[in-house]
DNA sequence: TCAAAAGTGTTCCGCATACACCCATGC
DNA sequence: GCATGGGTGTATGCGGAACACTTTTGA
């Protein structure tokens, strides 16, 4: 066996390997009215002009990935220091997903409480948050192949929700039990009880903290106010089992 | 606000987006001897020279990232057809890990039952299978931002084997609930106990499948030989949750 | 007969599930 | 008072953990 001229790098006088453009692309998915939404921009540029995307672009030189995505994601939204949990989703690539030529994209998940987008000029692409379901259901035709890393980024997030800490990401720095509820309800697509959320969110330990501090809503009594505890809060990223084992059960499968 | 330069695709007239290297870098993990290993080889060429590292190498243009991990570990290994489970691990870069410039890497995992690599000659690297173990503890130094790579990888395999049938990955086609057990405490590093895990894995609806073979081992009882039923083989790559529900848990955290 | 490994039965207990019930607010 | 939602108590049952016990081979 020979040495390939593609096996790990190889002196100057070999040919370069190929080079490709890196984009990343980010979804942004939070909760509205109760329903799952993403974070879309309608596209300026052929191909798939007039057509919604998730928002992205390229990697520049010495940037890293995670960076670029909060880079683009502040562009594109006019929103400084976006809020929420951010993270790599996975590579889709470089073959056969863009018609003029090798693209590689990294796509990000950003799990986060909802934010004002800010209205851009008619000349910029305008971001603007959608209901997951109506892509889901052929409603909203998505371009590139991006529905299918929306499909990917939803699943994702479900399965988040069960093991990790990250459902409080879709909430605000303090949020009541019920909010809390309301994002498990959302992303999963079912209903909980009230009673037993209640119980198993309290109930585990290094997961919520409680603020002291009460939130009156429409109606009923008020409600006590959380915060995600700090040994949750630092083992955000991290693949962590130290919170939520036994995992927080989506019904059924 | 403007259109960035960087923001989707741009006309012709443009300058164009930054350009990388993409490379695959493969952590193939098995089991031997009851204990975790990985594939490394050991680097001819600077930088890094004559240090292990994973087998990866360029992706070439219009090729997808998992057959270039596949092509890849065929050309380091000499094997035609590696066995075992593929999947694509995650992105690192391209910022700050070669110290030639910026490379992208996608990592893979894959999970294979135990096989030959074919000794190359003297001028190719090398591939073999080094205990996972003796990298974790230092013994072994890795290449690049590898060791990173490899930490991650085994997590993502221990993971996998809560809730999903990949554990067979590591077994032949056929396989006894005992070398079955074996793989989860090699991964896992823990001893579970024979009689408890025999009846999860047995009794886990579309889990396994009874050939109706026996096993004669060293000493013992014989052992029934069991294969992949055909519903977790379909759902091996899909983030499925149709076996292993509730999942096999792994002791303690 | 004994060792060794396969496989079954049984007990215990934590926790998910379901739901009755009480608490605290606005109207 | 009543409606509404927050929060607690409690019974039931599934399944994981632990382990006694039986089965089937080789020596």
């Amino acid at each position: 066996m020979t040495i390939s001229i593609y096996d790990g790098f190889m002196p100057d006088s070999y040919p370069a390997p190929a080079r490709f453009p890196v984009t990343v692309d980010v979804v942004a998915l939070t909760i509205l009215g109760g329903a799952l939404h993403v974070l879309l921009i309608t596209r300026l540029l052929e191909p798939f002009r007039g057509t919604l995307a998730l928002p992205g672009g390229f990697v520049l030189a010495a940037e890293d990935l995670v960076a670029a995505a909060r880079r683009e994601l502040a562009e594109e939204t006019g929103v400084e220091q976006v809020p929420g949990h951010l993270e790599q989703l996975g590579s889709y690539g470089p073959a056969g997903r863009d018609p003029r030529g090798d693209v590689l994209t990294v796509a990000h998940l950003l799990m986060a409480p909802n934010f004002p987008v800010l209205a851009a000029g008619s000349d910029a692409e305008h971001a603007a948050w959608y209901p997951v379901g109506n892509v889901m259901d052929g409603s909203l035709e998505l371009a590139f192949d991006h529905r299918q890393i929306l499909d990917d980024a939803v699943e994702r997030a479900k399965s988040k929700l069960e093991y990790s800490p990250l459902g409080a990401a879709f909430c605000g720095e303090e949020f009541t039990i019920a909010q809390l509820r309301a994002v498990y309800e959302a992303v999963w697509g079912t209903r909980l009880d009230p009673r037993n959320f209640h119980r198993k969110a309290t109930g585990t330990p290094g997961f919520l903290e409680d603020t002291g501090q009460m939130f009156m809503g429409d109606a009923g009594r008020p409600a006590a106010l959380f915060r995600l505890a700090p040994a949750a809060r630092a083992s955000a990223g991290q693949p962590t089992r130290a919170v939520l084992n036994p995992p927080l059960m989506r019904p059924h499968g």
